[in-house]
RNA sequence: GGAGAGGUACCGAAGCGGCCAACCGGGGCAGACUGUAAAUCUGCUGGCUUAUGCCUACGGAGGUUCGAAUCCUCCCCUCUCCA
């Protein structure tokens, strides 16, 4: 490649690289780095790391994994970098308090649907996966004091989140500042010439830059880009706070969450997950930006993508089933049957059967439920608790989603 | 090592011998409204064979008392100041 025609396909992929990011940092660096390897036809290595600090990725895990499918696209190496060593330490960043260390047993678990999810969204077949216990299991006391002697505490204690809780008489646990140390090391053992990671990672990125040049390596660009505002609209999506979309929820409840945003984080979700794709949405989600247009249509629009994106061609079949069950409340048609045998008394109370459908958490709930009016029985509502019912088929509605059929025998 | 403050339900935070299954706020669930929007309003929010009943619960273990989240003893944990 003549070197007019590598700087013309630098500027392409640094194009790719920087769309949708919030920060590039190290960019002159990558502008060489990337003129390099094309002129050598070599891919860069380009690191993505995750905590598998609970089963589920959602939906925030997957704007840095989207931009990492992008970089694979682009022909260079995805490495999906499973923390398991990390997540027995716990990150701290962002963090108010000081995160439980899991026990191995749960990170292998969990590590291993983490590769079935994110595979998902990258070629993982010609992804490199990796886990940081393959390195940092083996490392020996000296050399990781060793790694601890290139940053120090002052450093540690400017970072937002630890200066904060420090402020306010909160636990910093010591084992939380090594953190960094584990994270910036992964880089140089993986070579990375390039990492990803929300804003809230950045310390931690740039922390590898520092190591990786001390270890003698070119340090790696850093891209951060924006966290995803959980379903709430004000935290970030986190599965502790329980404001996630689950990349493997079904594929009516995504559009069913979705749907229910409010229209200002749903412009925010379209900005944040639109990856270079959806531009044909882009004048539609200036109009909305300016107060015009139909925000309901475009929030089907974007529910229907984004289960389509996870659960190919699932999209138009989601939005059917939210039609018909929200919309228009009609049945759905796969409702789970429970079968209920009534024995000698001939008959089954209205809790009783509650209980049976695994719909409820308890029978003082299910009791709650009937006494609030929540349960349809048959498409009338019932209040009476202790109502009982004889043999036959029943259709039950607890609020306006949970369906069970009854069949009483 | 010394001195002080503190550990309450999913989270924050009151209570400081009986009226405490525990005020209040957040979250969650349900109802009204609606675009299942959002916002707002209302109710509920430990479990149990629904019972003015029982069981479990206020860091842990004992104790005092007719009766303890509330008092005492020991222990564990956190924060602050001093060394």
């Amino acid at each position: 490649m003549t070197s007019k025609s590598t700087s013309a396909e630098v500027e392409r992929q640094l194009d790719v690289i920087r769309d949708g990011a919030v920060d590039c940092y190290g960019e002159e660096e990558l502008r060489t780095t990337l003129a390099e390897a094309i002129e050598a036809s070599l891919p860069l290595r380009v690191k993505l790391g995750m905590d598998p600090s609970a089963p589920d990725l959602h939906l925030g895990h997957t704007v840095v994994l989207q931009k990492l499918r992008r970089f694979q696209d682009l022909g260079h190496t995805p490495i999906f970098l499973i923390g398991d060593f990390t997540a027995r330490i716990g990150d701290p960043s962002g963090k108010k308090k000081t995160r439980p260390a899991l026990d191995p047993a749960e990170v292998a678990e969990n590590a291993q649907t983490y590769v079935e999810q994110a595979g998902r969204v990258l070629d993982i077949e010609r992804a490199e996966i990796r886990f940081n216990s393959e390195w940092m299991d083996r490392m020996s006391p000296s050399d990781f004091v060793r790694l601890c002697s290139h940053g120090t505490v002052a450093r540690l204690l400017e970072r937002d989140d630890f200066s904060k809780r420090y402020g306010a008489g909160e636990p910093i646990a010591v084992h939380e500042f090594l953190y960094p140390f584990v994270q910036a090391y992964d880089s140089v053992a993986l070579e990375s010439n390039i990492e990803l990671g929300g804003t809230d990672q950045t310390f931690n990125l740039l922390m590898a830059r520092e190591v990786q040049r001390d270890y003698g390596q070119r340090p790696q660009a850093v891209i951060t880009h924006p966290l995803l505002v959980g379903l709430d609209g004000s935290e970030k999506m986190s599965k502790s706070l329980g404001n996630t979309i689950g990349i493997t929820d079904a594929p009516e409840d995504v559009y069913g969450k979705l749907m229910s945003i409010s229209d200002a984080l749903m412009l925010d979700y379209f900005d944040v997950l639109k990856a270079g794709e959806w531009g044909d949405l882009a004048p539609e989600r200036e109009r909305l930006g300016a107060g015009a247009g139909d925000p309901l249509a475009f929030k089907r629009e974007l529910a229907r993508r984004v289960v389509d994106r996870f659960n190919p061609g699932e999209g138009e079949r989601a939005a059917e089933h939210f039609r018909r069950v929200i919309t228009r409340k009609q049945v759905p048609d796969d409702i789970p049957e429970t079968a209920i045998d009534v024995g000698e008394t001939g008959d089954c109370g209205l809790i009783d059967i509650l209980e049976a459908t695994g719909l409820v958490a308890s029978r003082s709930e299910a009791r709650r439920l009937v006494t609030q009016k929540a349960v349809q029985l048959d498409g009338e509502r019932v209040a009476d608790p202790l109502q009982r019912l004889g043999p036959g088929a029943y259709l039950l509605k607890i609020g306006k989603r949970r369906f069970a059929r009854i069949r009483l025998g």
